[in-house]
DNA sequence: ATATGAGTGTTATAATATAACATACCTCTT
DNA sequence: AAGAGGTATGTTATATTATAACACTCATAT
């Protein structure tokens, strides 16, 4: 987000890293969550279940949601994707990170998203977590606001 | 939450504080969104929309989504309550703390959730945007995981 | 009293997500 | 090659969460 780069490198990347993956974990990308994580990555920003299922079907076809919604359930699972939760949608994640930690940069003009990749701010949630008593088992922080791209028109 | 207290008390302050929050504001704390204040805090945790519904209906009468859904966006407007993303709930809110900065620890066993009042994590997550290039206007942390009560168990 | 805006009632529908069960399809064993 | 067992998909139905649109009521300010 907000940098310039072949989007097509992204897509690959992330199919490759799927890849990778599901032969470490023992599990199998099939053509139907191969195609919806290059649906999520086509898109450049998070993605709704039924925009996914609307490009996964064609004219004379159309998939069902839980078709979809297992796919996004396999992919998170395997922290090939997350979940933004103040937009219900569905962004890919290229980022060798614990998966118990998340941050997002939200854009609210145009609702595009980077991930933070920053591990301090964690490890001072956990902290602070630990001292109430509270045992932390995963972060999800979203900071919504105007990305630099909007600032400047 | 976890920590013993007269939960009667927590309802009757929140009233009083939404009643000089609207005093202050020049908007109403109409009968409604008196009602549906009063079962957020009755609730003790994370209520959702439409059990909020449930009860406020009796028997022979029940009230429709849109009463429910336009007291919440009153109630989130003046920051009388916050919305779980992750729950799609609302819970109330006593602190007076900044309206763009809210953090929660979430038990996933119990499902109570504390608010986090803590400034320092969310000036941090504010430099780190602007290094980016990102203004931002709003941060809502969850920390989901299990509440000292639960661990006991 | 009457105009204005805020609040509520009502109907309908949109958007998001899951349950339950049937069928197909891999992969391993024999 | 046949069968068993588990994983994945197809299909139907329904649950859950949220909003649009328009009519009506009510407070209150001139
Ligand atoms: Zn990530
Ligand atoms: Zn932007
Ligand atoms: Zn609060
Ligand atoms: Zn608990």
């Amino acid at each position: 987000m907000w940098k310039r780069h072949r989007h097509s490198e992204c897509i690959k990347e992330a199919i490759s890293r799927a890849e990778k993956t599901c032969i470490a974990r023992k599990c199998r990308l099939t053509p139907i969550r191969k195609k919806v994580l290059e649906l999520i990555w086509k898109s450049h920003k998070p993605i709704k279940a039924y925009d996914l299922l609307a490009q996964l079907s064609s004219d004379n076809f159309t998939e069902k949601p839980p078709t979809v919604y297992r796919a996004l359930e396999f992919l998170h699972e395997n922290n090939l994707i997350h979940r933004i939760e103040s937009q219900n949608a569905y962004i890919g994640c290229n980022a060798d990170h614990d998966s118990f930690d998340s941050k997002f940069l939200i854009c609210d003009k145009c609702n595009e998203v980077e991930e933070l990749i920053e591990p301090k701010v964690n490890k001072a949630l956990f902290e602070i977590s630990k001292k109430q008593g509270f045992t932390p088992s995963l972060v999800n922080v979203e900071i919504h606001g105007t990305c630099s791209q909007c600032a400047q028109r």
